[in-house]
DNA sequence: GCTCTATAATTGTCAGACATTTAAAGGTCT
DNA sequence: AGACCTTTAAATGTCTGACAATTATAGAGC
C-alpha cells in the first residue's frame, strides 16, 4: 500500500479512497465494502474508518444507506451540490482573507463580460423576462440594500445562464454569488440605483437585440460606477475612523 | 437550538457549527469547545461530535492540534485550501455529468478572454516568461499528449495571473485546470501542436506588447483550432464505434 | 399468488478505555 | 538569574464492544 506515515489515519484513508474516485477506479453508484470490511482491509478500527467516510460524504463523494444491502456509494456530484460547495468555500475565502472592494468588483465584471458575448447570441425570452423582473424588483422603493444586492446577484445569474453553457454557469454564477457579502457592503442611495437601473435596462436591451458590443459597453459603465460607490463608501468609512 | 430532527446527527451538529462559522459568529483562529465539552453541549458522545468535527475538517474549516491546549480551531482558509477543494469537485462534476469537450472548451476561452484585458495591461517579466518556458517545452518532440495538455494549463495559469487579480486567479484557475482531463481527450499530432504554439507565441507576444486586441485574437483562433482538434477526435471515435 | 413476518446485514450511536502528543509548570543545577 | 530537565495535565487519536435503528430479502402462512 502507498499509505504513508502521516499520524491521521482517518485522513489517509479518505485520501486514498477518494484517489480511488477522482482517478475513477470506483464508478458512480459503485458500493464500497462495508465499514466492517474496510476496517479490516485498512487494518483500523471501525471508528478510524467512520471518520474517514464522514469526511468523504462532507465533500459529497459517497452517500451513505442503512439497513441490509445498505451502505456506502460513490455519488453523482450534481450541479446542485458542486455550487453549494463551491459557494461556501469562496464565500469564505474572500471574507477570511480580506478581499478589498475593488479586486472583487474587478473579478466579477471581468467575467460577466466573459459571457455577453455568448448571451447576446443566445439568450432567450425566458432569460430577458427575469432580468427584467429582477430590475422591476429594483426600482421598487423601500427594498433593504442586501435585497437589492441579491436582486443584482440574480440578474447576473440571469446573464451567465443565458450564456447557455452549464459549465459557464456552474463557475461564474458560484463565484459572483460568493462576491455577494462583499457587494454587501455598499449603501445603495435612491439617485444610484436609479442609475443602477437604467444601466442594467441598457445592458438586458443589448441583449435583446442580440448586440454583444453595446452589451459590453453596459457593463463597462456598470463596473465604473459600482466602483465609485464601493470606493464612496470606503472613503466615508476612512472619514470616520 | 434550531437542530432539527435529520436522524444523522454528526450532521446537523456539522452544520451547526459550520454555519456558525460561515455566519462570523466564530472568527478564525477562535478555539471550538472540546470535544468532551462539545459532546456534552449537543448531548451527544464523543464519537459523534468527532464524526462532526472530521466533516468539517474535510472542507478546511477547522483544523486540530493535539496536545495540551491544543483542540479544534476555526482555520484560515488560505487561497491553495480552497483552491485544492474548487479542483476536485469541478473535476468530478465535469467527469461524472459528462460534459461535452465542446462545452468545455467554450467555457474555457470564454474565461480566459475576460482576463486578456487585464493581462495585456499587468503582465510583467515573470509572467512572459513562464509563458515562453511553456511554449518551449510544448515545441519538444517526444512530449506526451498529457504533459502537453499539462503544460498548456499551465500556459494558461500564467495568463490568468498576469491579470494581477487573485480571486479572478483563484476562480479561473480552478475552472480550467478542472477541465484538463477532457481537455486530454485530444491527441496531439505533430503538425498541430506547431500550430498551437504558433498561436501561444501570438497570444505571449500581444501580451508583450499590451495588446489586448491582437490578445483576444489570438485567443478566438485558438478556441477555433482546439474545437476543430476535438471534434476531429469525436468524429473518429464515432466512425470506429 | 399475495401478504405478512422474521431475519440478517449494515449504518448510527453510545460508553469506556488506553495511547499519544504537547504546552506549561515546576524543580534542579550552574 | 538563567538554562535545562522532568513532571503533569489536557487534549486529540485509536480501539473495543455493545446496542439501536433501518431496510431489503427470504420465507411462512393463507
Amino acid at each position: 500500500m502507498k499509505t504513508e506515515k502521516v499520524s491521521d489515519l482517518s485522513a489517509q484513508i479518505a485520501k486514498d479512497i477518494r484517489d480511488a474516485i477522482v482517478e475513477g477506479r470506483m464508478l458512480v453508484d459503485e458500493r464500497l465494502p462495508s465499514e466492517a470490511e474496510l476496517s479490516e482491509q485498512f487494518g483500523v478500527s471501525r471508528s478510524t474508518v467512520r471518520e474517514a467516510l464522514k469526511r468523504l460524504a462532507a465533500q459529497a463523494l459517497i452517500r451513505t444507506q442503512r439497513g441490509a444491502f445498505g451502505g456506502a456509494f460513490v455519488n453523482r456530484l450534481s450541479y446542485e451540490e458542486a455550487y453549494g460547495q463551491n459557494v461556501t468555500t469562496s464565500t469564505l475565502l474572500l471574507t477570511m482573507n480580506a478581499v478589498s472592494f475593488e479586486t472583487a468588483c474587478e473579478a466579477r465584471y471581468a467575467m460577466e463580460r466573459a459571457c455577453a458575448p455568448l448571451a447576446a447570441e443566445r439568450r432567450n425570452a425566458d432569460h430577458l423576462a427575469t432580468m427584467r423582473a429582477e430590475i422591476h424588483r429594483q426600482a421598487q422603493p423601500g427594498l433593504s440594500d442586501e435585497s437589492f444586492c441579491a436582486s443584482d446577484v440574480a440578474l447576473h445569474r440571469a446573464l451567465v445562464d443565458a450564456a447557455g453553457n452549464p459549465v459557464l454557469s456552474y463557475q461564474l454564477a458560484g463565484a459572483v454569488e460568493a462576491m455577494q457579502p462583499l457587494m454587501n457592503m455598499i449603501t445603495f442611495t435612491a439617485r444610484s440605483r436609479e442609475e443602477i437601473v437604467m444601466l442594467h435596462t441598457r445592458l438586458t436591451d443589448a441583449l435583446a437585440a442580440n448586440d454583444a458590443v453595446l452589451a459590453n459597453k453596459a457593463l463597462n459603465e456598470l463596473e465604473k460606477y459600482t466602483l465609485s460607490l464601493g470606493k464612496d463608501v470606503m472613503a466615508r468609512r476612512a472619514r470616520k475612523a
